[in-house]
DNA sequence: TCACAAACAGAACCGTGATTCTGCTAGCGT
DNA sequence: ACGCTAGCAGAATCACGGTTCTGTTTGTGA
């Protein structure tokens, strides 16, 4: 085998990936080893380490992976143009969290409190998210609420604040509820 | 040494407990050695295992340790006869936090994604401040806002888990804001 | 189609770290 | 004051798991 395609390279790097999400959210990201991760890519070590160079560097991918995808749920509302309303936005938010990578995230969390590359990925993905609940917000004060443009942007900073953290205790029970029972999903 | 007297062994498993929590605060869970809490408590690793029958069971009662200290902040104002408003309420709660246990917490939360006794920690200590903020906050409704008794109770529900919300929220970013940087305190 | 280097499997290696074991020591009941 | 036994120190053990090494295979560029 010659060096993959581009495209092939970046498919094999998401199946390892996604394998190890599915491990860590099912034993957390200590318990899981290179060996489980194996078992669940159908991969070996030897091709695992082939895409990355250590298993922290997994951990971070694995990080970025599952806070790239929530931040693409938001996006969509980002882009939707009938704004609904903060109270509508959040509760939107936590229907579509999806236990098993609220696990993940809550493990994430925990990591970045350690790694300092895993802390910029989970700050860098907040202040993100935060950003497009910013926009969401505006453009419902500005189209709903009839407020100006600059008036609407100052005030929807807080509010936008206040969904993110509401969002993420949300992310906190439901890790924390599915936690132990819910093997399967 | 015949068994020590109970209040003896009690303040060596929180010596021991304390050493881990700041042990903890600095590397993360799975980071620290049974070999680095020898050192941070000045115990030995013999010793111990004469006080916790494993690693495991140190975690939980860090987290205990952690968890019980917050939620005791929080039992002052409760019983406070001028009870603070919400808003009010929250940031104290706030001023209140310690960025080495924030640490701590967060990682704890990630902990018990994975491990059932410390996921029933968590929930039991994140429902006994839920009920305390219901206590402080139906005090305010009662006492400054001439709100009955039973209607402040039902109404004071909801304002208890945003609060609550915020809080481990605000909880969460200072445990990032910390990371890394602050290695003193 | 061919050849070569990268991807891969799987075993081997090796360090780390939890736990246990062996004595020694010192606090508490008497 | 004395002795017994639980605390304790520190070394030894032992398994686990991350990483590396050795071939083998296979996809891709020419």
């Amino acid at each position: 085998m010659p060096r993959l395609t581009d495209a092939r390279k970046e498919l094999r790097r998401s199946q390892i990936a996604e394998a190890a999400v599915r491990c860590f959210s099912r034993n957390g990201l200590e318990r899981t080893s290179i060996a489980d991760i194996t078992a669940e890519s159908g991969l070996s070590a030897g091709s695992i380490y082939a895409h990355y160079r250590n298993k922290a560097d997994l951990v971070r991918a694995a990080a970025r992976e599952v806070l790239v995808k929530r931040a693409d749920v938001l996006g969509e509302y980002a882009a939707a143009d009938a704004p609904p309303d903060p109270d509508e936005l959040l509760s939107r938010l936590i229907a579509a969290i999806d236990p098993a990578e609220a696990r993940v995230g809550v493990q994430t969390w925990g990591e970045a409190t350690t790694d300092p590359a895993v802390r910029d990925i989970v700050v860098d993905m907040t202040d993100r998210m935060r950003a497009m609940l910013h926009d969401c917000v505006t453009a419902w004060l500005v189209k709903v609420e009839r407020q100006e443009p600059a008036r609407a942007r100052e005030l929807a900073t807080p509010i936008a604040h206040r969904v993110m953290a509401l969002y993420q205790a949300e992310l906190l029970y439901t890790a924390l509820r599915s936690a132990t029972e819910g093997t399967a999903s």
